[in-house]
RNA sequence: GUGGGUGUAGCUCAAUUGGUAGAGCGCCGGACUGUGGCUCCGGAUGUUGCGGGUUCAAUCCCCGUCACUCACCCCA
């Protein structure tokens, strides 16, 4: 046997409902809130993450499944969706068409790290994009749409937080704050947060080693120091967000780990996840779109993590329908017209089943039961004698002969009950 | 990349100080040749993750490796 490849798996007809169920109400919800659904390629050139999701990141520096191609192109499989989302916006000039550029994707992403509960190395995320608006109502409806996504899903006990880390303005302001407030202090922290206070300082508030939570938790608050215009923007997003009723938590410790977010971010974190809890996640860019050559628009958008969402589905979603029915045919002269049936239950619309190695009745009508199908059909020689087909509902056991013209019908009658 | 735990039938798990593998569920068939579920009877299936070592003998002990898993890290 050839296993599959470490990080990767097969989302089978077990588990599939479940996943059928979040993509459908991903796809419903994005179309409700007027997203158009865009799709791109999953190869992309190296050099779109390394601009747009940072070089200095993680996913960029370790994390990419990057290799040269025949050409002698270097191309990474994509690590996310947001610089491939932007692209396709800036390369075909998609604000020239569309009257207010909100799109969508849904698709798997790629990155080298060690597998671990609702982490693989290729998961898939729905991801959802804002070009060009700068408004803070744009920043409470995607939040309010990322939080009606969890909500519709089913998914209970799930937290929103929110924060804000500045502009171009006040960001190194505030980076120099904390950088003069850890001083001589850096000694006293984890080796991480030493590199980060070098690479990128803000990071220190994700540190969990709790040794170096006491000096953590006396670091300046980034709220304290966003410009005049950061801050009026981040009371607005929470005057959308009150009006909408949203339940939220500020936390001025939610820096999130891609480069180019500016002011507004957010995470929606899931229970009984283990330590991957972000169920989704996002922020806004301003400046994402310009650096990757495109016109000066901002951006504002969420990924949310498909195999988190469906971890965190509720026992029972997503449920595969049954079958309408399971044609039993007793005899020889029974099997083409058993076939001929089970052909034109389906060209009906009805989901039909049959067997095909010529088991006995008995073999048969286990295999009906098994299936869960609503009816058992039988047709024997009795039957087709009379053009009739017998109609067990496996439910109850109650069973009744039904003219073979009448059959769609009957079964149709009774599925809607 | 670092650390812990676990790898035995399709699934969940047994196997006594080391003596060459079993149960339940599931699957297939029969009892019941035109009536499923319940019951009873019968049947099939394993390179004990892989490779080496120790031993007369390894599922068991040792080493390596791979996979899964949890955590770190990272992030959806």
């Amino acid at each position: 046997m050839i296993p599959s490849i470490r990080g990767t798996r097969d989302i089978l007809p077990a588990e599939v409902g479940r996943w059928q169920r979040v993509e459908g109400v991903a796809r419903d919800l994005c179309a409700r809130y007027g997203y158009a659904e865009v799709r791109t390629p999953v190869i992309e050139r190296e050099e779109l993450f390394a601009k747009g999701t940072g070089e200095s990141t993680d996913i960029v520096q370790k994390e990419m499944y990057a290799f040269t191609d025949k050409g002698g192109d270097r191309i990474t499989l994509r690590p996310e969706a947001t610089p491939s989302m932007v692209r396709s916006f800036v390369e075909h000039a998609l604000e020239q068409e569309l009257p207010c550029a909100k799109l969508y994707s849904l698709g798997p992403m790629f990155r080298y790290e060690r597998p671990q509960k609702g982490r693989y190395r290729q998961f898939h995320q729905l991801d959802i994009e804002v070009f060009g608006i700068t408004d803070p109502a744009v920043d409470g409806e995607v939040i309010e749409m990322a939080s009606a996504l969890v909500t519709e899903l089913g998914i209970e006990g799930a937290e929103l937080v929110i924060n804000s880390v500045g502009c171009a303005a006040c960001r190194p302001r505030f980076t120099q704050a904390l950088i003069d407030a850890l001083g001589e202090r850096v000694a006293e922290l984890c080796g991480d947060c030493q590199r980060r206070s070098v690479t990128n300082p803000l990071r220190i508030f994700d540190c969990k080693v709790p040794a170096d939570q006491p000096v953590i938790d006396q670091l300046p608050h980034s709220e304290n120091f966003l410009c005049d215009a950061c801050r009026d923007h981040f009371a607005e997003v929470r005057r959308h967000l009150d009006a909408y009723g949203l339940a939220y938590r500020v936390s001025h410790r939610l820096v999130r780990g891609l480069d180019y977010y500016t002011r507004t971010t957010f995470e929606i974190l899931g229970t009984s996840l283990g330590a991957q809890n972000a169920l989704l996640g996002g922020g806004r860019y301003d400046h994402l779109v310009k650096q990757l050559g495109g016109p000066d628009r901002s951006g504002i958008g969420f990924a949310a993590g498909l195999e988190r969402l469906v971890l965190a589905l509720p026992e029972g979603a997503g449920e595969m329908d049954v079958a309408d029915a399971f044609v039993v045919a007793l005899g020889d002269p029974s099997w083409f017209a058993a076939r001929i049936l089970a052909r034109d239950l389906r060209r009906a619309g009805l989901t039909t089943l049959i067997d095909y190695e010529g088991r006995s009745s008995k073999s048969q009508m286990k295999r009906a039961n098994r299936s869960r199908a609503r009816h058992m059909l039988i047709l024997g020689e009795d039957e087709l004698a009379t053009n009739q087909v017998t109609v067990k509902t496996m439910e109850t056991g109650e069973q009744q002969t039904v003219a073979r013209a009448d059959l769609v019908a009957h079964l149709r009658a009774v599925r809607t009950d």
